[in-house]
DNA sequence: AGCCGCTTGTGAACGTTGGCACAAAGTCGC
DNA sequence: GCGACTTTGTGCCAACGTTCACAAGCGGCT
């Protein structure tokens, strides 16, 4: 569940502030959820809190970390280094949390050879090459949509089985890969949508 | 709903191709989800397909523009212009759906002044008055964590009513505001996820 | 004009998700 | 050691979203 890599954030903040065990309540008031759903949640995992105290943070870390595969460190590639790849390029937020770029690619010949924090772009003919030597199963699309499922599509065909798709694109792939969409202008049309709702809400009122 | 903002955007796709009717499985296979629901979520809008033929492209995306609140173009201001904040700033598809950008605002006074594909970086204490101004209803927050909350409520009180959170942080808000997350980190936590659990089931195969 | 095939709109069943409330279990104080 | 308090784990129920299946309606063909 998505709900998990939020608690695992969370936790981080709160082990960083020297707590060592904390409640379903508190936990779940952070994380901006139910107490009750939280507990479930975490019942998936099997049972290790401590009725009358709580859960110990570490513990429920390495638990949850085990869960979603971090402990391992896993390695991504991102495709497309236009505005939106050169930012995730530079984010740090990946390598922070146990992921390893292990290569940036562009098909655009002028942007082979850039260096962005550290990293080289490199051509799309090595994409394959990376793919198998890092043992890449994770991708990501950042490029314009027309491109997406051609990349996706190789992506695929050289080994990634989960895929993160930045292009405003519908992908279709084979049901063994999975496919994450996360499309900018779609989630302000639903926020504008909202405020649609809400001058409706306001003129009936009137 | 949020697939409303996804027919759009096919529609739109459509349209350009020279396509003037289609059916509720065309539209359902090219956005990826079924045929019915599709047809149930468009009948929520009222009905206005044709039985035998199918919908009226035109027709049916000035419908869905007009509940999704797109036709009055939406001022937005984004704070936070760093790695991210930089490309959101720069990326195209926007403009091209009916957002403009009202203004680009950092805390830090070196970025003040600097120039972004025609936009000007602006001080954080000229945000309550463009805000005003331009009547701006949607902010967009690309803040490192510890600021985002601050930030938030800044542009609540200044009158903003939804919210477009990138910062890996949970935002507590006034219910009347909405706010939407998008955390990168947590979209591939996810995908780990999906990884770890085929592991595992590759594992109890063999 | 009448029939046939195609497509919409929707009622009903289904599975999933969220939430309450309570019993089990463990700790702290005396 | 024992009782009271706290917190987990979970059974049950309601609400929501999704899917199936089918009747109603419209166009085209004869």
């Amino acid at each position: 569940m998505a709900r998990l890599a939020v608690y695992l954030r969370v936790l981080g903040s709160l082990a960083d502030g020297g707590l060592s065990t904390i409640s379903s309540e508190a936990l779940a008031n952070a994380a901006g959820v139910n107490s009750a759903k939280l507990r479930k949640d975490l019942s998936y995992l099997g049972s290790f809190g401590t009725r009358g105290v709580g859960y110990v943070v570490e513990v429920l870390r390495e638990r949850i970390s085990t869960c979603l595969g971090v402990t391992e460190h896993r390695s991504v590639v991102l495709v497309g280094i236009g505005n939106l790849g050169h930012a995730l390029a530079g984010y740090g937020g990946f390598g922070s949390r146990g992921f390893r770029i292990a290569g940036l690619f562009d098909a655009d010949e002028r942007r082979i050879g850039e260096n962005i924090s550290g990293l080289c772009v490199r051509s799309m003919d090595e994409l394959d090459a990376v793919i198998a030597r890092e043992s890449v199963s994770i991708g990501v699309i950042a490029t314009p949509a027309d491109a997406a499922q051609e990349v996706c599509d190789r992506l695929v065909a050289a080994g990634v089985t989960s895929i993160l798709n930045f292009a405003p694109a519908v992908l279709v792939v084979t049901d063994i890969v999975d496919v994450r969409k996360v499309d900018l202008a779609v989630e302000l049309q639903i926020l504008s949508f909202h405020e649609q709702r809400k001058a409706a809400g306001l003129k009936a009122v009137l």
